[in-house]
DNA sequence: GTAGCCTAAATTGGCGCCAATTTTGGATAC
DNA sequence: GTATCCAAAATTGGCGCCAATTTAGGCTAC
């Protein structure tokens, strides 16, 4: 039995790439901001080499996710409260002007659609993890983002989104403001269906800010 | 004489990052779309050493400027029109958004710089390389955007400019548009000076869209 | 004459070692 | 008892080698 967990770990470590892993664990809280990231213990964490981790750090370095302090090493980066609010009016920008968009595009089978990945949010609330329900929140945001036909605004906000690394732990901790969101993807999905695309950004404007 | 150029030619390939080297060549048409970067030429090229070509090269391919092909290597991307256009897209809607901002914040002598920015273009337009000329807009843009007051938003649209990497041959050919594009700089200065904070946004699209 | 295969050259990319710099702990002097 | 300096341990980061894969060229067979 425990064999099989210890299975699906090591095909995960070794299937994915270490610039996923570390990413992920900075997202979900497990490397805090501040942490020194050293070379070693993330050599021994995810089971690589050194040139492996080298890279991972480069790339999340050049992601802003981590500052590169020459002969110092690599440390997670601090809450910026500016930051975060910049990065949430440029969210806002980007995601209420394809709202119109969105609208005039969503067929009734995207509707459906959606409406079963703002369900399988909401279950994910009662009984996941939370990785699980930060990757069932991307899903949903990203198949409405899809409808607004600019693939390379989907790619944009996903990666901006990323950029707020503290974000996970100080924003999500709540309960309450978890399933406030579970009921605004409900909310922003009968918007769409009524064809009132004001309403949707204004939804998409209260989303985004209440983070 | 001679000396002195390869004294500064060296001491710029020695202080410069090797990957704004290779961007800035790729953005100055050097190197073609479609173009394979072989790492033993970049490695003569740029009086580099493998490990540093190899870490500029993935730095491009995650600005997606290049695309890895695995045992195959790193080549120029080629210009995608759908890509071009999506880009310019996202460009509009950011540039144009903070348009109110901007002729809020500016005040006379923001103007009087802009003003000289602008007319560094135009010099730089009559007798300047490639490379001044882009740098000369880049200058002006950024001075722009900066009155937004929102950094993280001048970083993203610099960020984003590079991503049609196609653009600068294709896009800066005609003399006729550059000089387009100087003129209208110096409109967009006019509108900010007269508080016309929706011609400024029309002045935007079109000096996007034109390119 | 052409198509397919096989061999050799070239290129990529993984891996590990060693030098340079920094940090920490302890010892000494005040 | 505290501050400063020195030395040793640890960590970063540059560099080069070698294996694995691919490509190009030539030879052979049909």
């Amino acid at each position: 039995m425990a064999d099989v967990v210890m299975d699906q770990q090591q095909a995960a470590s070794d299937t994915r790439d270490v610039t996923d892993l570390v990413l992920q664990d900075i997202l979900a809280g497990v490397l805090l901001p501040g942490t020194w990231l050293k070379q070693i213990d993330l050599e021994r964490r995810y089971k690589c080499t050194r040139p492996e981790v080298r890279r991972a750090l480069d790339r999340l370095a050049q992601k802003r996710l981590v500052e590169h302090v020459p002969n110092r090493g690599y440390h997670v980066y601090e809450p910026d409260g500016r930051r975060a609010r910049e990065v949430s009016e440029i969210r806002i920008i980007l995601e209420t002007a394809i709202a119109g968009t969105i609208v005039q595009n969503a067929l009734p089978e995207d509707i459906d659609t959606l409406r079963t990945l703002a369900e399988h949010f909401d279950q994910m609330v009662l009984n996941g993890t939370m990785l699980e329900l930060y990757e069932a929140n991307l899903a949903f945001h990203r198949h409405l983002l899809v409808l607004g036909g600019n693939l390379e605004l989907v790619d944009l906000i996903t990666e901006i989104r990323q950029r707020t690394s503290s974000a996970p732990v100080s924003q999500w901790r709540t309960r309450a403001r978890i399933e406030q969101s579970g009921r605004q993807h409900h909310m922003m999905i009968d918007a769409i269906a009524a064809g009132e695309a004001e309403r949707l950004q204004e939804l998409v404007r209260q989303h985004i800010l209440q983070h």
